[in-house]
DNA sequence: GATGAATGAGCGTTCATTCAT
DNA sequence: AATGAATGAACGCTCATTCAT
């Protein structure tokens, strides 16, 4: 650990938030002790202080990381194609990168209920997502693709809590492969509908 | 508090569990004490383990409650009838039970990731949950209401998972008429279809 | 449990008594509950209190029951007749009665070293004990069957000191045969000496 | 209380020994508190627990004390020489060192009857004394000052329960003197015997 | 910058004892 | 006489945080 670039700070510091992703990932924010992120890193408890206030600031850390990456995958799977494609690419993409997890999403959740500055920003996460989505979906319209009276806004939260919903399903134990199919079809579902020609 | 009634004991759990249901819901599991819940019924820390053998015990028995409500409420809402409306039906009835609060479905689910025996418990609730749905679904096939070649358990999850989902928006900040907005218009999307007659 | 008769609460005490002894027995002390002495006599914690004013009250009791058996077989086993015939007697005697085990004399003693009123009964039993010893080893040297010049308080104290031991040694794993040979060879060695007629 | 140079750690530890051996002489396993041990120490409760694992584990290590000043007096007061003036001298020694107490012996006894990691530990400092002490008398066989034909393993245990037992009266209340002549004239006894000439 | 010994507040749990019934 | 629900004080243990080094 040279300590002469200054870039010094800013890597000890993503060190121990990975570290941490990790320990909060598997014991939960509760269940984690800043022991334990010590000694993942091999270094002592005080070493953590150095660069963050509190546990508290640590696990606020960590929760700007998940929207990060699922911003990334939301970009470089929906391009021009295929929407039904596009959205299985998603998913995929989404289940095979392996920094973030669903028990941190759900982690977060829970303790945001509790913590109203974490709230905010996973509010402000949540938004920022569902307007990407939106805008998505409202390009699809103009384009022609999508029925022009569709209310974007709403299908948006619709996928992301179709897919929020699944993700909680495979924590508890549900299949990746059957959550993938779940998705396909239930967005397939939703591109084509379901009921028969005769159904008013 | 008379005690000499037979269902006394029956009731004094029951009494506990309300109050610990209310903690549990706004602190998390990690986050309530013993001594919060005894606080709420003003009664001693003590006075808990003649009805309950440990906190877990009793974060256990809360935890089947949920499932209790979610089925009555489903068997009394998807009833003969336009899908549309018995969805929304069900998704008012969920909104408006006062018991069951979408904190503690997610209190659980980060719990029972480390708790294998609530996992279980967690994972049979779906399985029953994703089955009545399907039969339904089934049913609906049948009745010539949906295509014959829908894949039905896939849509059940898809349904289950939108409407975790959306819980897991409301505890963000969503409020409770945007929710209802995107379940009816994502479950008429799944109906319906939301792609013009000249998408392929 | 009938009440009629007067000896009832004399018959409720000496049940009480014997069930905790084995209790206190078992589980030591500060390891019993009154709860556990309750269940095995399948009566409310409460009852033992109309009998016993505390849990010290009645270790109290009990411990006044450990000398009167020993006292009975004292007197039973050491008769005229060969000396070492009679403390054979007297070790098989107390190993065989049931009633009373070493646990409980070892765990009254750690106890009394605490509680002043336990230490000076315990010492009144020794002293009582001791005495019975004397008396008869005083015996044996008028008989002309000792040596005129035995020092007989010292060796009364040297075979009650014997006994404990070895009974102390059973609680560690000691086979009861093991110490019963122990018993005998060693008042044997006390009886007729170790040395050979060449040493001093 | 400097903490730079390395043994402070072990320093620490034989602190945290001493105190807890007091404490535990004093009030018993049970008794006694992590918190009455940190106060003797003027340290706080958690301070303990840096050093060791749990208060059973503490217990634990104290136990190994014993027998460590046991072995050391046993091997310093036996030696060439006439056995009487040895024993006297063993037992002098043994009340006059000042670490260990009667008290904790009959603790371990009483404790280590519900705990077989305790009672195994026991049992094998038992039976190394006893190896000893057998021993000791083996070499005294061999060399014409005891009789051929004695059982030394069963005399080894007569005097192990002797010098025990005689422990035990000490923590009733019977004076130092009193026990050592005890222990004199029974070693004794045992040496010469005690029946006149005219006895069988 | 880094350590790790120390703290102190707090937690889940137990249990002798009481007392309304 | 008997119950057993309730208490309350205490216990073993943990852990985020601090600070002398």
């Amino acid at each position: 650990m040279p300590r002469v670039y200054p870039e010094y700070k800013t890597e000890a510091k993503s060190r121990i938030l990975r570290a941490s992703l990790q320990a909060f990932s598997e014991k939960g924010y509760d269940g984690t002790t800043m022991n334990d992120v010590a000694k993942r890193l091999g270094v002592s408890k005080g070493a953590l202080y150095l660069y963050f206030k509190s546990k508290g600031e640590l696990f606020k850390e960590i929760c700007e990381l998940g929207p990060q990456i699922l911003v990334k995958i939301m970009f470089t799977s929906f391009k021009d194609g295929d929407l039904l494609e596009n959205a299985e690419t998603f998913f995929n993409m989404m289940l095979e990168q392996s920094v973030w997890t669903p028990n941190l999403s759900f982690e977060i959740l829970s303790e945001s209920s509790r913590n109203p500055t974490l709230k905010k920003m996973v509010k402000q996460n949540y938004d920022k997502t569902l307007n990407t989505v939106r805008a998505f979906l409202e390009e699809q319209k103009r384009k022609g693709v999508l029925k022009r009276d569709l209310e974007t806004h709403q299908l948006a939260m619709g996928l992301v809590a179709l897919f929020d919903g699944l993700m909680a399903s495979l924590l508890i134990g549900t299949g990746e492969a059957e959550a993938k199919q779940a998705w396909n079809q239930t967005v397939k579902a939703m591109l084509h509908g379901t009921l028969t020609r005769a159904s008013p």
